[in-house]
DNA sequence: CGGTAACATGTTATCCGTAACATTCAAGCG
DNA sequence: CGCTTGAATGTTACGGATAACATGTTACCG
């Protein structure tokens, strides 16, 4: 920048006022500047922009994985409506464990971002304090705690879990089995879980058969290994499969069809998230529209005014909303 | 850090380097101040380390979208094996659009990052103009550049495809149709086409029909709705769909299903990238897998030589294997 | 006991923009 | 003509960690 200053024969400060938009540098020497920059290849350096001002120009997000259409969609939401804002993303992965999320928003927080996304409400002590003593502004998103840590966008996945169950005894459905993750790992599995238990209770249903098909993350895969493994008389006691996610239930769904039930015929299966699968698949499959990517949207709408110094809402519940298909 | 520095009782430096491997440090002044420094909250700033030594501790990463489970399986592939490393991956998603990637670069090379990565070998001459005034490391990914900027590790997704053009050959299937993005968008989709036509014509095949599923990306929806839209009429006089990826033929086989033609009798359909939802799906869809992860992880591997100063190989060709699905 | 190596710590200057304040100059006004 | 005002630019002093060099301290040697 001094060389840039040098070349045009101005002051480094008048530099760095034409590179933003303080409108008190002449039009001219702007232009000015501006080629000369251009000409010794000169590239602003948001580092020690970042450095001086303390203002690094960062939203930290966790996601608990990217590899996860749902996540994804969410942080397609929040990219696409903050392009341009000025602020970049530093995304990390906590692949579904808080002693990852503390590790990562640790180093996270070394790169002084200016707000701090997670998804999830739940997390270490350590990372709470961590984010306490900063008093940094968070987002939690995709649940709504009970206690925040500051603002937070989602829905209850239990109550959401609960409209599939409700589905699923209005069409006469009872002998339940729930797919999902073994007990602990993934806590937004977790919420569904208790969820279809509980209504299942309300609803005077069986208790709901657990089907764990591995640890956190589960996917396609694991549901179809997990139902070709049960067999074919042991999944037709169900009625109805009610899985963690939609990729769950269409790995579920191929394992029927591998061996020899009929869906919804024989047994009915559910899914979670409205992933494109279940939009596409034959049968489509039944499940919750938790609009993945309006979750990064409002997130990224509270980012601004947050920014802005506006009021931002300490809660914004998104709509989530049954969607039928043919599995049902 | 003075804070801490003070508390202890010591220089800052002293702090500084306990913070590093510095192995100059008292065991037992190291141990002083990193419980000091928890008590007083002190989180290390990497802004300020980064500013002063002119390193960020970045390395930067541009990919078509982050919703796409190749892309995201070469992401975690990269994060994995660099995890521990002490660097951090900038993530930015160009929308499969080289303009997006130029203003995308220009905005990560603001941070000072330590070496580029970017998927695709087709760039703006203002993004390599920008990269070359820099002196920066480069790595090309999942493509293998004619005129590489730097390091490349990918395949020729032309040859790759042509492994599917022979099995369908091989199997006597000679009606073949291409379905992809429409010309122009996605580099590598144009790539995949143009290897298919090839490699029909070296085959002695008939022509390749193009059936153009909409701009990319494309994906389940795009494949299931134009494979919908055309009927089943015009559907059978094909007896093979040679799709760009395998979320566009897993659409494809939902999309025949429902208009009752059977695969792989009336008709094959294969994939591309070997997504988990060819793994899975009843039929499993004939694939070709160009191994996501493995990309990652050499990306991984040249960036630790490059950072190690070590020579790392100009050009990495991973394997890329056809994977027989029930679909063909 | 002087000398030296090995270890542990301190001092100083600096990385590059920019906030806050100071200055210059021309124009406009009573 | 003196004064004020606004536009354009300059000056100074940082931000937090660290490279390079300097210093102090202990241990051990011949």
């Amino acid at each position: 920048m001094r060389d840039v200053a040098e070349a045009v024969g101005v002051s480094p400060m008048t530099v760095s006022r034409a590179f933003k938009d303080d409108k008190s540098v002449n039009q001219e020497t702007r232009l000015r500047i501006q080629s000369e920059a251009k000409r010794l290849g000169y590239v602003y350096d948001s580092t020690a922009t970042a450095f001086r001002t303390q203002k690094s120009g960062f939203v930290a997000v966790t996601l608990p994985s990217i590899n996860n259409a749902n996540f994804a969609d969410t942080y397609r939401g929040l990219t696409t409506k903050m392009d341009g804002g000025g602020v970049q993303l530093l995304l990390g992965a906590t692949n579904y464990r808080v002693e990852k999320e503390e590790e990562l928003v640790r180093q996270l927080l070394t790169r002084n971002p200016e707000a701090l996304v997670m998804t999830g409400g739940h997390h270490t002590k350590a990372t709470r304090d961590l984010i306490a003593a900063r008093g940094l502004s968070v987002i939690e998103m995709w649940d709504l705690p009970e206690k925040p840590l500051g603002h937070s966008v989602g829905f209850s996945n239990a109550d959401a879990m609960a409209l599939i169950v409700e589905h699923l005894a209005a069409t006469g459905r009872t002998k339940l089995a729930f797919v999902g993750a073994s007990k602990g790992a993934d806590s937004r599995g977790a919420e569904r879980r208790a969820g279809a238990v509980a209504a299942a209770e309300r609803l005077g249903l069986p208790p709901i058969e657990m089907l764990h098909a591995g640890p956190a993350p589960v996917s396609m895969r694991h549901g179809a290994a997990r139902i070709e493994a049960l067999g074919q008389g042991a999944v037709a006691q169900f009625d109805a499969l009610v899985c963690v996610s939609d990729p769950v239930a269409f790995g579920a769904l191929c394992a029927c069809r591998r061996l020899g039930l009929s869906v919804p015929e024989d047994i009915a299966i559910t899914g979670f998230g409205q992933f494109e699968v279940a939009l596409v698949s034959e049968p489509r499959i039944t499940t919750v529209d938790v609009g993945a990517r309006r979750i990064g949207e409002a997130v990224a709408d509270m980012l601004e005014a947050i920014f802005a110094g506006e009021a931002a809402p300490a809660r914004v519940e998104v709509d989530v909303r049954l969607v039928r298909g043919g599995t049902s």
